[in-house]
DNA sequence: TAAAACCGTTGATAAATATCAACGGTTTTT
DNA sequence: AAAAACCGTTGATATTTATCAACGGTTTTA
């Protein structure tokens, strides 16, 4: 269960993780199973744990007044996911978080999280390259969001993410890219040609 | 010149820099001033630094095929500046940085930066700060583009970011907003009644 | 195994937003 | 001081995207 995540620690950092860190790390992490559909998080609550993906497939979105989702992530094998707003400022969260396949996660407190971070120079360093490759993601998704068409987007998309493509329905990836199942399946219909 | 960045890593660390510690950052900070629509990056070249804005404003954007601006980013006093997508993978930059006042910065190159950060505890610390309340900000402009229409996506960037609206003119708020000045004009029009 | 829920598609229509062109009032440059 | 560039606005129109409703083919649930 945990060697998935000690692998990943190790690759994201440069010193590989002694054996007594790998020890910590596997006493801090929980071990925790979602059934499809289930939640890891909902809305108005406070997020209390990070959660790293084994396996399985989650997504995370939010609500509008008229009762629509709009995806705001989406999650599989070695993601990470939680709410950081909700869990930094203890505030309830805005977005619901659920499993859409039968998902095994690791979970940690944030307390926990900061605990280990002092005791686990690796670990920072992981954390500092997520948070540089997140930002750097986050940088394209905008850019694409506010330059470009749907289509476009929709293509790009395609190009960077196509495990995601397979593993999620359309109206999921329509939604995450800010489009209606309907304009998502005329693009696509479109584009063969 | 330098004592706006101290008191910035100040603000966003537990203990206060060392006397030492102070001496060692204005060492590594070159002041370099901008004049009005100078480049601080332009596109093509790969970022060689990030900078930290003691006095002015500044805007990043795409160009996109038609010559039209995208802007992705607006900074103004205290913010900090770069493409970190170019300055990590050593990318030529897909994007713009130019003065739209004139502008006095604080710059640093990437290696500098790291060794910054190996002797200065309270700057690796602050760089987390600074990660995490962007990683919250990004957050919420990706959920507000995919959720909400232009007329509250205007709305809710004027209620937390009225610095801005003071200090840049409506066509680029428009463009950070992903719309047309056009349509940003018609949107305040009738939200006046 | 029957019923229900889910999923992608299509058509008709409505709403949101972009585009193009022009204007008058600034501010900046020469 | 004149010319040029910039800025926000408006009108007319085109394009993009959303909405609503319905369908047939899955897959899941009871």
């Amino acid at each position: 269960m945990h060697e998935r995540l000690i692998t990943y620690i190790n690759n994201h950092s440069k010193a590989p993780l002694t054996i007594e860190e790998e020890a910590l790390i596997t006493a801090s992490f929980q071990p925790k199973k979602l059934r499809k559909k289930q939640y890891f998080l909902q809305e108005g609550d406070v997020c209390k744990h990070t959660s790293f993906i084994v396996k399985g497939a989650m997504r995370q979105y939010s609500v509008d007044d008229k009762g629509v989702e709009h995806i705001v992530h989406l999650y599989i094998e070695n993601y990470w996911a939680s709410d950081r707003e909700s869990m930094i400022m203890l505030t309830p969260s805005k977005y619901n978080i659920d499993a859409w396949e039968d998902t095994e996660l690791l979970i940690i407190t944030r307390a926990d999280m900061l605990d280990l971070m002092e005791k686990i120079p690796a670990l920072v360093e992981m954390i500092r390259q997520m948070d540089e490759r997140n930002a750097i993601a986050n940088q394209r998704r905008l850019n694409s969001t506010i330059s470009n068409t749907a289509e476009k987007r929709y293509e790009e998309f395609a190009e960077h993410h196509p495990q995601f493509i397979q593993r999620f329905p359309q109206h999921l990836i329509a939604s995450f890219l800010g489009i209606t199942k309907e304009t998502l399946s005329r693009i696509r219909k479109q584009s063969l040609r």
